[in-house]
DNA sequence: CTCCGTTTGTTGAAATTTCAACAGACTTAT
DNA sequence: ATAAGTCTGTTGAAATTTCAACAAACGGAG
């Protein structure tokens, strides 16, 4: 467990906790950690969602397939962010969406009926641990919000530029990398791939942006 | 204060705290009643979020409006429900969204640094708020999940049923009132509200829906 | 370095959505 | 009861998106 103490301490779940009652804490929650391929489901669609994930290493996203086959990208996971509070936390009785690997990763889990429903008073910690729990939420909460905004945009130009803004934000610079391939962008902007592919070419034919690949740059 | 118990007991942010409790922690928090008329803005995009709502009475709706006037609705809300506490919580520096009240309405107001900042580790009644907003919180994660589910389909038609479907679990029957006129429902739906009249027209033509003004009927 | 599978860009046709405009139904105020 | 204002449904044209198919570019394995 210890090896992971690097990447758990920048988790904001154990904010203000410290290392050593970190390892206390986690034995206590009976945490577990796993490795998964690529390309393999971690939590899958349908099935119970008693679990938070926190991702220790990889990449991973979450990801919703309707009737048709539609594929729907709700986010990214990187190293450091929790999957599944909000499922287990609501106390849903299945999950609706699937959380995939998309590089080989390490994966803490931890029951969240131990959050929720034991020690409820008498742990300093266990009180602190909810608390983060509660801003990580809110803070996700925004995340939701900023893809609404972007997907409630009525064209693909619109989404992709309001995405890229975004992107661009996050990374403090006009030029910047992306977690998503052109058919994972479409499916994370809720558009066609090809369609998007060709706002894209457009968009640099006009001077507005430069991109190759996954890299991208707001002129 | 009084008047309003029974509808804050049913606030799940008060939860498991007794009604005397529940008054001596509302004034603890500074907690204030402010009645708003129709069409009113209770709380203006861009403005600091410090605060939390909460609707005792009346209809209201989250919407943003963007660059060219569309105008977005994020969700209704109604007696009971809490607002604004996402943002608070996340201390973001200022609103995306505006509040606004759909029918005169009253909001009890709490400021949220009075929950995040103070009185941490002293009053179990405090431990319990923090509890049950992380709650809220997640169930209102859930709801986004939802929206999003219902706006990432492809079209209208898909869109309105998916919607529908969830409204009618909701009231627990296949006959229902929606809380949208046709063009609330389409900047809920985020699409065109005649295209959406015209989709309405369509289904019940082919005998899968009826539907009168805000009542519809699943068949 | 070459081959092969994958990703990206391009294109035209079909389907859908948006837009604008208007008429009829409904609601509210007087 | 009437009038004014709002909401809903309808329509056709314009714009956009989706779909299908293919070619070019790329990247990894051997």
């Amino acid at each position: 467990m210890k090896k992971y103490l690097d990447i758990l301490s920048r988790c904001p779940l154990f904010n203000n906790i410290n290392e050593e009652n970190l390892l206390v804490m986690l034995d206590c929650l009976g945490a577990k950690i796993i490795a998964f391929d690529k390309k393999y489901t971690i939590f899958a669609d349908g099935h119970p969602a008693k679990f938070i994930g926190i991702l220790l290493s990889g990449a991973a996203q979450i990801t919703r397939v309707d009737y048709y086959g539609n594929r729907s990208i709700l986010s990214g996971i990187e190293p450091g962010d929790v999957f599944g509070e909000d499922f287990a936390c609501a106390e849903v009785s299945s999950l609706p969406v699937t959380i995939i690997s998309t590089e080989p990763c390490e994966v803490m889990l931890i029951d969240c009926g131990h959050i929720l429903h034991t020690c409820k008073n008498n742990c300093g910690f266990h009180q602190q641990l909810i608390f983060n729990l509660m801003k990580n939420l809110a803070t996700k909460n925004i995340m939701f919000h900023q893809k609404i905004e972007i997907t409630s945009r009525r064209s693909t130009r619109e989404k992709l530029l309001t995405y890229l803004a975004y992107q661009a934000k996050k990374s403090g610079s006009n030029s910047f990398d992306i977690p998503f391939d052109r058919q994972e962008l479409a499916d994370y902007l809720e558009v066609d791939r090809s369609g998007l592919s060709a706002e894209i070419s457009k968009l640099r034919n006009e001077g507005i942006i430069e991109s190759n690949r996954k890299h991208f740059e707001l002129i």
